[in-house]
DNA sequence: CAACAAAATGAACAGATTGTTCAATTTTGT
DNA sequence: ACAAAATTGAACAATCTGTTCATTTTGTTG
């Protein structure tokens, strides 16, 4: 019985990977259902057993990702004791955030290209714009002197850190988890300077 | 001879907005030759006269949205001098480019969606970076002081700048221009604030 | 109006892909 | 050996694609 599920678990993930690996060199939209089938060595009827259609599939990995990444983040976190600075905080998330990001890297910078599927990148933002929100609302002074609304200054940081983890992965991880994060300060920091030197 | 080039232009135009009007309520994967036709009221050959396929047609109003996007921001920007402080610039660079945005924000808000095709915010990204990058380096004393990569720099402004944009035409453009460039500087300068403090 | 040119139509065509069905076969469990 | 679950292979109608070509409509010119 539970063979059963181990047997059908397995040719669903070799569907998942197959279909992967076609993403790579070809367009979402360009994949057929028999293109999947002939990279995972499988019956085009085996993989309607599995899914309703492609669009299931890449659903289903998209979910994956998610739920992983915010398992990775969750975790990294609490490793962390909240007794430090707003700024510490702010840094540590950072760090965790790369770290998890580094580590599914591969289906990121597929998802992110045009290879992918459009409006993904709104949805990764979603799905750690909670995060960061309830991050940025620990610190009392914050809401205080934050003078925009809410859901603008969500989409202009989270959409800047995108932009990093964009070139980062596009770069081919050119960087370490740690070193993205200093870049991440030494941009906050430059762009104090320039506003500094304005006023 | 010149009226059968005005009527040729017609019928592609004719194209081109039903398959927008089209693209507002269907995935662009979803739309099927037939359906732009049907909406355009031509018959579906006649399609194939005026565009390869419908990845060509997209591709034509994405081209076209890019120039005219381009020719107003140059048309805007050459009404002010660049006699002012390198701030000044910035924010007058920020306004130019929502003004420029708010006219085709209609066609924006498609394209940045799940309706459009991936990877549009990657190219819209890379339709402007040139622009602000140019404007930056006028500044000497910024490639002095930036301490980090100038392509990690640029991703993260233009896609921090892309999401204030994706924020407002999703919010049915809720504020003007200038109230966006406000905004906008309210959000540097509460980085800097933020910043200042911890050290 | 007649003659011509360009654009659009309608219909047909083969080819590809889709999603479904079902009997037969293979793999696994008891 | 027998039963259960998973997979296969083949066939099916349906849809969409891109192309062709004869015909019709629209616009131009003499």
């Amino acid at each position: 019985m539970s063979i059963y599920k181990e047997k059908n678990r397995k040719t669903k993930e070799l569907i998942q990977t197959s279909f992967i690996k076609i993403l790579e060199n070809k367009t979402f939209e360009s994949i057929t259902v028999g293109d999947i089938a002939k990279q995972a060595q499988i019956n085009r009827g085996t993989f309607y057993l599995h899914f309703i259609d492609k669009f299931d599939l890449l659903d289903q990995i998209e979910q994956q990702l998610f739920a992983d990444l915010g398992n990775r983040i969750d975790e990294l976190q609490s490793n962390y004791s909240s007794t430090h600075t707003f700024e510490k905080e702010q840094e540590q998330l950072a760090a965790t955030l790369f770290s998890a990001i580094k580590i599914q890297s591969p289906l990121l910078k597929i998802f992110l290209s045009d290879h992918g599927r459009a409006g993904f990148h709104l949805r990764f933002r979603a799905a750690f714009s909670e995060k960061v929100r309830l991050n940025l609302e620990k610190n009392e002074s914050f809401k205080a002197t934050l003078e925009v609304p809410m859901e603008y200054f969500l989409s202009f940081i989270t959409s800047a850190f995108l932009g990093l983890i964009e070139q980062w992965v596009q770069n081919d991880l050119d960087k370490t988890p740690q070193e993205m994060t200093t870049l991440y300060i030494n941009i906050i920091s430059f762009i104090q300077q320039t506003n500094t030197k304005k006023v």
